[in-house]
RNA sequence: GCCGGUGUGGCGCAGUUGGCAGCGCAGGCGAUUUGUAAUCGUCAGGUCGGGGGUUCGAAUCCCUCCACCGGCACCA
């Protein structure tokens, strides 16, 4: 056959030559895509420029600007500096140098057990750049195991990556290997690596990329395992995309709670009392407290009873319960009293529900029993792992736990959905995906039915709830699987906020029962569910998702008045105690400066609402007021117009009835 | 826990080859009386993260511990 008949995205086709590659195809449709060109995708395959067509192919170009595109330019741009790590350190050993979100990173192994310094990633970033001045070529080579291994004898890691997947370990699809063939990609005579591709034509398509940091990383994940030097980077298909990527981590920067947390004086993290655990100010505490009060109302309304339990415990709690099997040394040691008893500060709230539930007989008209509490869990966090509020020793969580009978699991875990979501749209967040986590193979508790029918029952919950859902295999917790809610917030950054687990082992562990109606005992099944996830957390989420900006409802402070000389001081009073009448947050700031000191003062501090009042206001009643986010006052409104409409702002955001679905 | 980095008034920073610990903001006091993002003056505030060592002398050099930051691992 003398020619190819090619099929393109948009459904056309195109006839080639036969032996044309697919950077001919590229070339073929037009001269600029043939420039732009990276790599293909062949029979939703993603390979190289260079690689040969054939009859029927279903083939698509890959350009720098895409997803796929900037994978490719990302992982090449590691190899460059596998390159260069090379080129500067004659010996090293490289470990594995994927793309990842927003970049790439390679792992290290340098001579002598040097480590890389800050200073050295600005001679790697320059060595990298020779490379690519260079315009090295990306060659793909097949070679046969023994070869690949041969090739690559004095590359530990790579060796172990080859025999590995030949013996049958780490076969996936990822793999560099493929039965007996061992795949490399050669950039000059002395360097190549390890690789199932695909590379950009050459290294003169790189350079929109910066060197980030260096981290320790174990190789292959493995805490038991030699830990290596990994250098991340950032790569893009264009200076601007770079630039708008480095724009977005200040951004971020900006945004941190804990640098907004202590501007703001929300809280503080006291080196006296431990890493890990906080403290709330009273601006902080108004907004919890805001943020609490709220979450009571919607769960009160939502048929929840409100329970209490202590901070600690005799251990036989969780010995029934497992957790100490499994988290022992995450827990805070036990303290011995009372002749050897041991008391455990308490990790999680959930076997105190059990026992709430097993105080008396229940029956089945008394289900679905839904019992909250915000917890306080205290959790022995390994030292490297806290941070800030998102990842602490001693939180609160939102938690509740319905005990419900089998046939009830499916509806009460849909409208549970629902309630989760609708309550996360009243604060703010509505960009929303599930998760769903499977069974965690070795680490699991339970039968496998029991397994099976709840990550079938939650799996069609989420199908029913109509939002993307990506599945986390063996993400579940050792009792039962799980879903959780993503959100994603102001800067497209996700988080994992509420999670709702479904679980047949805790009521069996406890021998937890209710009477049917058939006179029958029979065992209620679990829903453990965390909307915030901790309170704690979720306040540093929205201190990050608003800057500090937070809606009226839930600022700490709403309004504050200021007179423009202090012989409007009675007036600034007066209204201040007409808006704190009407229930509104407000402060005076009568301080003998300059008003425009002052209004500084008060924009730095995010208040919502400024009002300025003078003699025309005095007079006339009225406020000047100074929105937040606005650079042009009002003057002259009047003072009751100005709390009915401040008034209605906060009963809109924060009241049950009007928020749901309004 | 592991790798790397950083610790100087509340915050942000300066501090030469080891030689009297400084600046700005914030804070107290006084003056100023201001109509929409910084009035002026003045005062106070530090065991230079803790401990140990070297030295005539340490914020500075060495050891060690702690905390924080960035990752890894962990995350009920």
């Amino acid at each position: 056959m003398s020619t190819l008949t090619l099929h393109l995205p948009d459904g056309s086709t195109r006839e080639l030559p036969a032996g044309s590659r697919a950077i001919d195809l590229a070339r073929a449709i037009g001269r600029r895509l043939g420039q732009d060109a990276l790599a293909a995708t062949v029979n939703d395959v993603l390979c190289d420029l260079a690689t040969e067509l054939h009859d029927g192919d279903r083939v698509s170009i890959v350009t720098p600007a895409s997803e796929e595109g900037r994978d490719v330019l990302r992982h090449s741009t590691a190899h460059v500096m596998a390159q260069a790590v090379t080129r500067l350190w004659p010996g090293a050993h490289f470990a594995i140098g994927p793309a990842i979100d927003d970049g790439f990173y390679y792992d290290f192994r340098l001579p002598g057990g040097a480590r890389f310094s800050d200073e050295d990633l600005t001679r790697i970033d320059e060595e990298m750049r020779r490379i690519i001045a260079e315009d090295q070529p990306f060659v793909r080579e097949e070679h046969s195991y023994e070869d690949g291994l041969a090739l690559f004898a004095d590359q530990p890691f790579k060796v172990e990556i080859i025999s590995g997947v030949r013996e049958g370990r780490g076969g996936e699809d990822e793999s560099e290997v493929s039965g007996s063939v061992v795949s490399s990609y050669r950039n000059t005579e002395s360097f190549r690596d390890l690789c199932r591709g695909p590379h950009v034509p050459s290294t003169g398509r790189l350079g929109h990329f910066a060197l980030m940091r260096v981290a320790g990383a174990y190789w292959r994940g493995d805490e038991k395992r030699e830990q290596l030097q990994r250098v991340y980077g950032t790569a893009w298909e264009s200076a601007a995309a770079l630039a708008q990527h480095l724009e977005f981590l200040e951004e971020a920067a900006r945004r941190d709670h804990r640098i907004l947390g202590r501007d703001l004086d929300l809280f503080s993290f006291p080196s006296e009392l431990g890493p890990g655990l906080s403290v709330f100010h009273p601006r902080g505490g108004t907004i919890r407290r805001v943020i609490e009060e709220y979450s009571r109302s919607r769960h009160v309304a939502a048929d929840y009873e409100f329970v209490y339990s202590p901070h600690i415990t005799k251990s036989v709690l969780f010995e029934t319960s497992g957790h100490l099997d499994w988290f022992s040394d995450d827990m805070y040691p036990p303290m011995e009293l009372d002749e050897g008893q041991a008391y455990y500060l308490k990790p999680m709230n959930c076997p105190f529900h059990v026992l709430i539930f097993k105080a008396r007989q229940r029956s089945f008209r008394e289900l679905p029993l839904r019992l909250f509490e915000f917890g306080s869990v205290y959790r022995y966090e390994k030292s490297g792992a806290v941070h800030g509020l998102t990842r602490v020793r001693g939180m609160t969580q939102d938690d509740a736990h319905i005990f419900c009978t089998r046939g009830q699991m499916r509806d009460e875990l849909a409208g549970l959905l629902t309630f989760v979501l609708d309550l996360l749209r009243d604060f703010g967040l509505n960009d929303f995906y599930l998760e769903l986590s499977t069974r965690p193979e070795g680490k699991a508790v339970g039968s496998d039915e029991d397994w099976k029918v709840a990550e079938a029952t939650l799996a069609e919950v989420a199908a029913a709830a109509g939002i993307e859902t990506v599945l986390d295999e063996g993400g579940g917790a050792f009792y039962g699987p799980k879903i959780s809610v993503q959100a994603r917030d102001a800067i497209g950054r996700t988080h994992q906020l509420s999670t709702i687990q479904l679980d047949f082992q805790l009521p069996a562990r406890f021998e937890a029962e209710y009477v049917s109606s058939e006179n029958q005992r029979e065992r209620p099944v679990m829903i453990h569910r965390a909307l915030f996830g901790s309170v704690e957390r979720f306040i540093a989420i929205l201190v990050e998702h608003y800057a500090g900006n937070f809606p009226t409802w839930m600022a700490p402070e709403q309004v504050r008045v200021l007179g423009v000389r202090d012989d409007h001081d009675e007036y600034v009073h007066e209204v201040r105690r007409r808006l704190r009448a009407a229930g509104l947050r407000a402060v005076a700031d009568d301080a003998h400066e300059p008003l425009g000191a002052r209004i500084r003062r008060a924009k730095i501090e995010k208040v919502p609402y400024i009002l300025v009042v003078g003699d025309d206001d005095v007079r006339a009643n009225t406020v000047g007021v100074n929105s937040r986010g606005s650079d042009t006052p009002e003057r002259g409104v009047d003072v009751d117009e100005f709390i009915a409409r401040l008034s209605d702002e906060v009963a809109r955001h924060g009241s049950p009835e009007l928020s749901r679905g309004a």
